[in-house]
DNA sequence: ATAATAGTGTCTCTCAGACATTATTTA
DNA sequence: TAAATAATGTCTGAGAGACACTATTAT
């Protein structure tokens, strides 16, 4: 077997990956239940090596591919983990990245042992990996608060009251319709398609993402 | 000579500071001038091996008092750096920080060949560094629009003409007197001491953080 | 006395937040 | 025609931005 031979020792580099989804009308984190030690039987967040040939938005890429089945979606470096005793094995530096996937994206692949837990009834995770998922929810909610991500986890076409429901379930508050129809408008981040979805009451219109949109729309600032 | 074998390939990482101060009204940067390869005579970052026991954020300081003999500073994670191609020598994963130095607390020291450089006028630097300094700079700007960290750049006490002056310097922009210091002391970041400091024109009252301040304050929020 | 810098208050206009009714469809 | 959901406008209060003069010291 082959093996690589350093003058000084050197970390192992993983990335993992907090991704977000909509379940049932509630945010949900997608967690694999780890076998190995040294945490055997605790869910944990999907992750593995960054290979030696691959950056680290690939490898990223490769497990939400892997867990998900989807090739793309909105993606984003959260922070560097490194303690030195953040993994009881050895030194392991952990790059965690953050996902956000669309519901009807999403398809359970063969290789996937994930599961879809409720973001406000996680279990302790093994690891740091607790740590990471807060950090991950400040910075959702932040995304959400200060720019307008909330269509990436919805589908293509979406109705207005859809992107509402879906930030209401994230930030945990009420949003009054009026006002949400407006700044959202106003921050001209999505358009008017000219397709209806039909329901039970007054069919809704749909809409979509502008691809020539600057996301990141800024509230007001403290200076200037 | 000691050795140290692993199963597949490890990328080395280490950590890269993009060091901000300001010298004679200026934005300056720390940067160190490579002498060996791959980019002799380059000025570049200054960085270093994360040790094998050390934290990222220790690695920082640790790099951070070797070219600035100061033990503290506002320090933060900026962005980790992983693609293949980065350093030509092999893998390399760099975690860059940030961190804000006062004027009076740097004493250069006898291991720094560091120099400072003024952020508009950064040479070419070697390997993505240029790319990281511009992500540092953006972040720098950042942060004194939406929180209020700028008196890190300045002594324990400072006048709110000095403090106006480095957030002018910094965001390029010239600020109204009235509206800087009635935005700054609403926010309730600074508080004033009992001393003053004279000088040509009528003496200044001197000003310190509080301690017990939250330096994040948020402007207003796009939801809710 | 003059030069230099510190320190202070008001007005206006924009925008966030609160709020209720009408419109269009299915069953 | 009743039930369900979509769509729409106005008023008010807070805060950002523009703006000019007085106060206190050294020389």
């Amino acid at each position: 077997m082959q093996s690589f031979t350093y003058a000084f020792p050197r970390p192992s580099v993983t990335v993992d990956m907090v991704i977000f989804g909509v379940r049932e009308s509630r945010l949900a984190i997608l967690l694999v239940e780890r076998e190995a030690t040294p945490f055997p039987g605790y869910w944990t967040l999907p992750g593995g090596f960054v290979q030696i040939d691959e950056s680290l938005e690939e490898a990223a890429q490769r497990i939400l591919r892997k867990e998900t089945g989807i090739e793309a979606a909105y993606l984003e470096q959260l922070y560097t983990y490194g303690k030195p005793d953040r993994d009881p094995r050895g030194r392991v530096i952990t790059v965690a990245y953050f996902a956000l996937v669309a519901a009807d994206t999403v398809s359970s692949t063969p290789e996937s042992r994930a599961k879809w837990h409720y973001a406000n009834e996680l279990p302790t995770l093994g690891f740091d990996h607790n740590e990471i998922v807060e950090y991950g929810l400040r910075r959702l909610r932040y995304k959400l608060e200060y720019s307008a991500v909330g269509f990436e986890l919805l589908p293509t076409e979406f109705t207005l009251t859809e992107l509402q429901t879906t930030y209401e379930i994230i930030l945990g508050v009420q949003l009054d319709k009026r006002n949400f129809r407006r700044k959202i408008l106003e921050a001209k981040i999505i358009e008017e398609t000219h397709n209806t979805r039909f329901g039970e009451g007054r069919p809704a219109r749909l809409y979509r993402y502008r691809e020539d949109a600057v996301a990141e729309v800024k509230a007001r600032r403290l200076f200037p």
